[in-house]
DNA sequence: GTGCCGCTTGACACCGGTGTCAAGGTCAAG
DNA sequence: CTTGACCTTGACACCGGTGTCAAGCGGCAC
């Protein structure tokens, strides 16, 4: 019962299984994302319930969650009973929600600034252009 | 006339006129933003006509642009004859209202990846509600 | 002479997930 | 035995504008 291959994965297999790197899963381990026994070599191993762990870390680091968020809202992403985690994870969920808000207005007020400052260019140029055909007509 | 009191200002006077630390004016010099004569001490100087760059360099800033990118565009941003500068160098501003338009498309799918997560997550909180009234009222 | 403020250059820290390399251990195949 | 694939930990690089500190010089005021 202790070596049962449920835990049949070692990182590289794990790393092709889900298309994410090796080093990134360490990465998620070291930040407390991922768990993983240990062969007696010291090679981690893995089952397959790693595997949709990953999956959810990557779909939450996608939403643009860091590690820290992550780690605390993913006990209540599985299954588990987590009827408290959940109500607290969500704070989590809403600053980044209004994280996101933030940015989004201020990538609008970048975009609006540059699309003034092409327009005010494109003018001057044509005025440039303007001047340099009468400076072409006069001579 | 070599030693015309038209540029006035050391890095701290700059620095508390234009309402920029000295570091950032030191850090625009080094990337070619910014130019200043020297004192024989060493000392910084500028003239007036350097708030206005300073002005214009913060301003490209705002909007997103990088060092490279300001430097590319600055000599189109004053007043100088600079036709061709400007032709060219309204590619770094559509290279950057481009990546603009990425970056919010990106945010927004965050956004709604996020808000999908958090309606399961409710869903799924009022579920554990109901039962756990259940077991309640079992019991 | 002493103090203090301002200036100089140079360097490290930050943020955060990932790439990449180094130096070394494990183990199966030949 | 050697070779080679895979694993381990640890460390540096990235990006880019800014804060901050160190060590040292300039110059004014006392």
């Amino acid at each position: 019962m202790e070596d049962r291959n449920g835990d049949r994965m070692r990182i590289g297999e794990l790393a092709r299984h889900v298309g994410v790197s090796a080093r990134s899963l360490r990465y998620y381990e070291q930040r407390g994302l991922l768990h993983s026994r240990r062969d007696a070599n010291g090679y981690r191993r893995y089952d397959a319930e790693s595997a949709e762990r990953v999956g959810r870390i990557r779909e939450l680091l996608a939403m643009g969650l860091g590690t820290d968020d992550i780690r605390e809202l993913l006990p209540c992403a599985q299954g588990g009973p987590g009827l408290i985690p959940c109500t607290l994870s969500t704070g989590a969920l809403e600053r980044q929600m209004a994280q996101l808000d933030a940015e989004m207005a201020e990538l609008a007020g970048r975009r609006a600034a540059l699309t003034a400052y092409a327009q005010v260019m494109q003018r001057r140029r044509a005025q440039d252009e303007a001047l340099a055909t009468m400076a072409l007509r006069s001579a």
